[in-house]
DNA sequence: CCTTAATCGAGACGGTACGTCGTGTCTTTAT
DNA sequence: ATAAAGACACGACGTACCGTCTCGATTAAGG
């Protein structure tokens, strides 16, 4: 629902309320809860439905720099009121774990994706062993600036993305040749 | 105050009134918003003077064994309803950067401190290089964890656990004699 | 509201709560804020709907002894939770002109009405003169029976109010020859 | 108490209250109710003491004259907060019979008082015959004075109060050989 | 002159009511 | 028959005063 994102982007979604989203869609509360059970899935909806999360993984030829474009573009997004709304739905996933799935499905697939997309390019390019595609590496950049963004706000500094690339991210996903010459050089 | 401690564990932190901690207290609302400006306030003082997120880390001898003690000890803790607060705590760091500076230095010391004094045993046994200390290799085991929590809930899978620490902590901090020992030992 | 007459003869107007009459009602405090600004205006509504201040005016065919038992009557209404109606409504008057306007409609009709039923009748009867009905005279027993009650309470001694009648309201309203034959004789 | 008397002019008797008293008289709220066992009775001392209902009772040799002066001295300091006070103390009136007498005594001497000293001088001047200074009519004129604030507010129109003593008070009070010459002439 | 008392201001306390807001449901209108 | 508009019961919010009570600090009186 459009009303929902105005609303959202307007007064964020601590503030958001059912009676002004029906309010501003001309609609009534009744047809909101017809389709929705409440605040939460209004707003994972309206987010999912406008592509919020969407990102389209950078092609640069160079990991590093796929990464880092990736890692500002989500930092990026956070910035907007998309921030405050992740961690108004983290903090009620609380409810139950159907909506706690829910939640993961809509929201949190974007960044995983698109670094996944960007790591099978690094993969053709034998730059990085096929092997990290499927391990808890892949998803270290994004799970440390989700971390990063949750504890100390958006923007997160442009530094603290050029150190999860280059101390983290690339010496664990970079082949051994490649990762002796980052680490210890 | 005890009575908010008490609340917290019995009906969590989002169902928490300061009604309710009022009349558990026997004292009045006017008092409970004469020392705290509100619910978080009142939450983060609780958890704090009652030391919910200490932690005395452990001390085995063995670098692997210190830090998958350490998780497993911050997961347990997060199974407990300091879960949920810490959820709802996220979610109210957008009010404004004051309030989410108090609630980082009151809630997230904890983890990282314990991680800290785990990796200068280390240090000084050799395994890890003094530069790790300060490097953002340090935090990265209760960072993940951290995000692993927020995203999956609690408690946090041992498997995932134990692959945070085999497949990405120990690599970046262990030396490099010792990383070879470890992880393909 | 019949739940706002209950409060209202079991514990006054100045004990009257919003939420007391909101829980008797079973309803809520919006509900009746939606419909009423305040509690006097409750009050009002709740007193003329039913018919509180309504008075029939008695017909004895004596004026005497209609206006005794007006003012008899009256004084009995007061000795009712009415009487602390009008002193707490009087008290509120000072808010603004149009609640002032509001309660006079409202409460203070009834007195008036039915004396000038009372003196229209004697008029027929040539008993009073008809320009009495439109003068100040008219009210003159009303006024000092409220004007008694509000400085010294209810229920007003019945001497007071023969007082009243014999010696202030006879002899201001009967004609010429009644009025020397009733002052002088 | 001085800051009793400036709250109750600059805000009413309504929103007088006892924090900003003793606020304003750099005093505590203990102090106060060492001294006063509530609001009212505060009150009730700050009128007496400033004097506020005295009057002094205008000699013109002409009783008409006398008693418009008067009463237009009283719907004057209705106008002031003093009405207010009144509407306020007569609906506290209500908490017992104890409370009631003393806020007659303080409050409501002045009226009465001063016509009684102007009727003395007519009775002496012939005017009026000595009985009417123990009967009720006596008091007629400040009665229906009061009843008109109390109903229709301060100030009362001049008409209104022309009314009251011509209509009402001279007939009943001066001897029957004025009483004609007054009325019809 | 010092000490002990008493008194004072300042203000926190437990209560209670206020009037507002948001929720999710249910009812009325007016197509 | 539907859907907007909105009333409804519920319950938490944060504020304001109430009347009481506990502090130190300042006096004042007594030793």
């Amino acid at each position: 629902m459009t009303a929902t994102l105005e609303e959202l982007t307007e007064t964020g979604y601590a503030s958001l309320t059912m009676d002004r989203v029906a309010a501003r869609a001309r609609t009534s509360k009744a047809a909101l809860y017809r389709r929705w059970s409440g605040r939460a899935e209004l707003v994972i909806d309206a987010c999912s439905m406008h592509g919020v999360s969407d990102l389209d993984p950078p092609d640069t030829g160079d990991l590093r720099a796929d990464v880092l474009t990736l890692l500002r573009q989500v930092s990026a997004k956070m910035t907007s009121p998309l921030g405050g709304i992740l961690r108004g739905l983290l903090a009620e996933m609380t409810r139950d774990e159907e909506f706690a799935r829910l939640i993961r499905e809509r929201l949190h697939s974007a960044g995983p994706t698109a670094i996944s997309v960007i790591l099978a390019r690094a993969v053709e390019r034998g730059q990085v062993e096929p092997r990290i595609l499927t391990s808890r590496r892949a998803t270290v950049a994004t799970d440390l600036l989700r971390n990063q963004f949750l504890l100390y706000g958006a923007p997160v500094d442009d530094e603290v993305i050029i150190d999860i690339v280059d101390e983290v991210f690339l010496p664990l996903v970079l082949n051994q040749r490649e990762d002796t010459s980052s680490v210890s050089g």
